[in-house]
DNA sequence: CGCAAATATTTCGCATGCGAACTATTATCT
DNA sequence: AGATAATAGTTCGCATGCGAAATATTTGCG
């Protein structure tokens, strides 16, 4: 039946998910850090004093979520946390000290990491982009007008 | 740089995997269910008296997370949940009376979530599963080394 | 200016999700 | 048979993940 089809479109993609996640977790963990805390590692060193809502789009996660992660950096020493001066509704996000030298420190892993990956022909990595795009935009649509 | 590729490759994972999740959530919601009981409803349909472990390893859930969602699904009225006979340890799951009814009650519900989804070209299909099992392949390459 | 609407973040309740530890039962080995 | 190992599920602690409600602040409208 294609509802059979469908569902096992979801399972793989689920599937896929879990892996990559596993793999960046086992990583991680060699670091003490999570899978998304090293993400949020790269994102802040890469666009220090960024806001709360600016990092949680850039990791595609909802406000709340990218809220209860950043906290418990925080609480790990990893990340600054500050008012902003202008809005002091905003907080803005930097590394401390101590995040960026465990940023350095993850260096080897995270190229390990990738090494396996990066098997993947560039061809694929492109075919698969553009049926992801495709996908989103299909799943998106079933959204709006559901609204 | 080639790190990044990468990471976009998960981020997108990431977001196909929740835009699917959430549609499978709203859907499932008109029927007061989560994503995953809506999944479990069709297995256990399929497979009544199924063992937890068997039920795990058909939707790709370790032991744990599958318990806990049986058990609030045994809670709320949809399956039974019994001691095997033959083996004490194991127990047999079945859809109840009124997890049947539910089940038939979510067919438009089901139908029409799909829709959307059935407008992938066939061609597509094929190749994103075709690059799945790659990607999957080689993600557990990489844990089988670890090991 | 003053109050309502909008905005940024946190908190809350719930549902996944995992691995490790635990319980109960069955299989195996001597 | 009796100790030991293996197996099936559950429970626990933790980290995502979401939307709704709450809080604090800023913006905009009359």
């Amino acid at each position: 039946m294609q509802e059979q089809r469908i569902l096992e479109i979801f399972q793989s993609y689920r599937e896929v998910h879990q892996a990559f996640f596993q793999l960046m977790t086992k990583a991680a963990s060699k670091h003490k850090l999570t899978a998304l805390q090293l993400i949020v590692l790269r994102v802040l060193r890469e666009h220090p004093e960024i806001r709360l809502s600016d990092l949680a789009e850039k990791v595609k996660l909802g406000n709340s979520t990218t809220s209860g992660i950043v906290d418990r950096m925080v609480k790990a020493g990893l990340v600054d946390r500050e008012r902003t001066e202008t809005d002091r509704r905003a907080m803005t996000l930097t590394l401390s000290e101590k995040g960026m030298a465990l940023w350095r420190e993850t260096e080897a892993t995270r190229l390990h990491m990738m090494r396996s990956l990066l098997e993947l022909p560039e061809e694929d990595q492109r075919e698969l982009d553009r049926i992801q795009q495709k996908v989103l935009h299909l799943l998106r649509n079933y959204r709006e007008e559901e609204a």
